[in-house]
DNA sequence: GTAGGTGCAAATCGTTTGCTGATTC
DNA sequence: GAATCAGCAAACGATTTGCACCTAC
């Protein structure tokens, strides 16, 4: 495992202590696939992903540790109607999303950053500002080589 | 009705006619509730409206009218995670929006333009651009004089 | 008259919840 | 040992679909 998947699991693992979480064998590796995870991983994925080790798990488990994840503010949550949501772990404050129509694929790209944009726009209307989301949807390189 | 409203229907009729959807009194009342609608409706919003005019009207029939305008590109879908979709049939292109968390309400904020960055960024990455969205999440005026 | 639309009910899919038995601490 | 958790199945809510009847053109 690379240091800084590393440093973020541990990391974790002192927040869930910290909070009187229990440290199970499940959330155990479900936040291994998070920090390892490059992309930004679904709950179907993780599912997939966690009955490899663990076959039994269950998704309301895998659920339920992204509850606990979310309510500590250490998962960022990308929600889509119907579709399954996916989280990223590493980085759980608003960034920039590049997202690919057709195999959904989710990168982070290299982005100059929005600033105070938001902050200002929100104040401007008179709003106190929670967070943002800013997502841009194309078609990923490979999708467009495979197109006829 | 206002003029611009009353422009856009007719617009929104014509664009019908000329792809041989039938212009029927449901979809004639769904219309008009959408360009009347100074927010982003949900389905569930349009559907209690057009029950007051059309007491017998069914969710699956605002459903299928939303898909063939989906289908026109001539109203812009916001799609929430457990949530029912908003939609715009005014501006039916991207636009930054602000939510209120507490209410749902949703504002089309006075906004400086992102111009070319969502291109940019698509761009650099190798993507070809399809659209993006650009939500900013905050507490409203009005539900922030209600807190306690 | 006919292609297309409406409305109902059932199906679907992601997510949440209630509960019982098991496990971490 | 006790509080918490895992796993199952049932519940839920938004959306979609299949189909018989109806209606705009």
């Amino acid at each position: 495992m690379k240091d800084d998947a590393q440093a973020r699991l541990e990391e974790l693992i002192d927040k869930l202590r910290e909070r009187d979480h229990r440290i199970t064998p499940q959330r155990l590796a479900i936040l291994k696939i998070l920090v390892l995870s490059d992309g930004h991983p679904s709950t179907e994925q993780i599912y997939g992903q966690i009955k490899e080790e663990f076959p039994t798990t269950s998704l309301a488990t895998v659920y339920k540790t992204i509850a606990m994840l979310k309510e500590m503010n250490e998962v960022l949550e990308l929600g889509f109607a119907g579709d399954s949501n996916h989280y990223d772990g590493n980085k759980p404050y608003p960034h920039t999303h590049l997202i690919c129509v057709k195999c959904r694929d989710i990168i982070d790209p290299e982005v100059e950053d929005l600033k105070i944009l938001p902050q200002q726009v929100a104040q401007r209307a008179g709003f106190r500002l929670v967070s943002h989301r800013f997502d841009i949807y194309g078609i990923c390189p490979r999708c467009q080589s495979e197109e006829q």
